[in-house]
DNA sequence: GTTATTTTTGAACATTCATTCAAAAAAGAA
DNA sequence: TTCTTTTTTGAATGAATGTTCAAAAATAAC
């Protein structure tokens, strides 16, 4: 027996900023070995294909991701500054210059979606599961009076949702502070009452 | 001398729903060569490049939607059903079965707008001026009354395009009819008040 | 009709890509 | 240590990519 040399959750995390900053076709394995510093036969040997590197870091982006949003939601804070910092968040990653401007699974399912059906299946799971977590904290703010019971939580968690996908978008064509926290402003005034 | 046999908007056409599918790094020179008609040479005598071809289909895809949108807004309707149509219309596409389900400007822009400058800031201008007359719109709307003066005609432009791009993404994820209509209505109630 | 110019054709090109493979290295098991 | 199994290495492979090119075809001008 033998075990495997790399921290495997350093190499996913590598994996996918090469992915984010230039989607899954165009970067390469080369970019790949680059990012990782392994060998092409390590990657394939750990992940089977180019594919797999990018299904683990997927699923790694995700627990992050996660952990990340669980641990704001936590904090015992009113409701309506928590959405604000997740907004916060999102606008300050918009504007930075490094490649985590984009969300890894918005990118890949845009990229990839249509053609390949697990990868879509995957991504569209997790997102969900964000939007439900999203919804399960507007349900207990609703509950708790911290905000109207209009217009309720799915339909918040839902256009929240929505809303994000789009702010990051349209930071590609405004990248301006000023103009992204106008957006996120209007969305709070409606959201949060 | 000797003019071109092919029609230069239907190859435009052609290769902009190739690109649409598959995005700029997937679709082949081959992919092209089938879509419209045209050998490679053919291509390279015409548009240069692939690249060129894409750049050239960036075009025919903003005059077409550019002449759509504002034949919809020179109707003689209410400004309110000016922007319900618009918004049903690309509900429809989002659940149409075809390749128009995304904006190739939006697509082209995420995929390769990192990467290259020049294509980047064609499309960046192509959205601007979209949102340009949307503004325009909400201007002339608020000044006949016909919507409140708040939130403002530039600031209802800015959030109608981020809701318009976060619409097409969530639409990947739940292509329901349903769900999207509920998002519209949300988004037509605060903006049209 | 002839010439000049351009497009069309489709095979050929060099390059890049993801992937494979056999040998070498390493580590757990005996 | 010795054996066995797995990982690591990095060159090699074949397929697919965007692009080029020279010959052929076609049109416009004269």
């Amino acid at each position: 027996m033998r075990n495997a040399e790399f921290d495997r959750q350093q190499v996913l995390r590598n994996a996918m900023y090469a992915f984010m900053g230039k989607g899954y076709s165009k970067t390469s394995m080369q970019d790949l070995t680059r990012a990782t510093g392994l060998h092409p036969g390590s990657i394939y040997c750990a992940f089977e294909n180019k594919r797999g590197l990018l299904l683990a870091a997927i699923d790694q982006y995700h627990e992050d991701r996660t952990c990340h949003l669980l641990a704001l939601f936590a904090e015992d804070v009113p409701f309506k500054q928590k959405i604000q910092r997740y907004l916060d968040e999102i606008v300050a990653e918009c504007l930075s210059c490094d490649v985590s401007q984009s969300c890894l699974l918005v990118k890949i399912l845009t990229e990839v979606g249509e053609q390949d059906a697990d990868v879509a299946a995957k991504v569209s799971a997790y997102l969900q599961q964000w939007q439900q977590a999203l919804e399960t904290a507007f349900a207990t703010a609703i509950a708790d009076g911290e905000i109207p019971s209009a217009p309720g939580a799915q339909a918040s968690a839902q256009f929240l949702m929505m809303a994000i996908y789009g702010l990051r978008t349209y930071a590609h064509t405004h990248p301006h502070e000023q103009q992204l926290r106008q957006l996120t402003a209007m969305l709070t005034q409606q959201l949060l009452g």
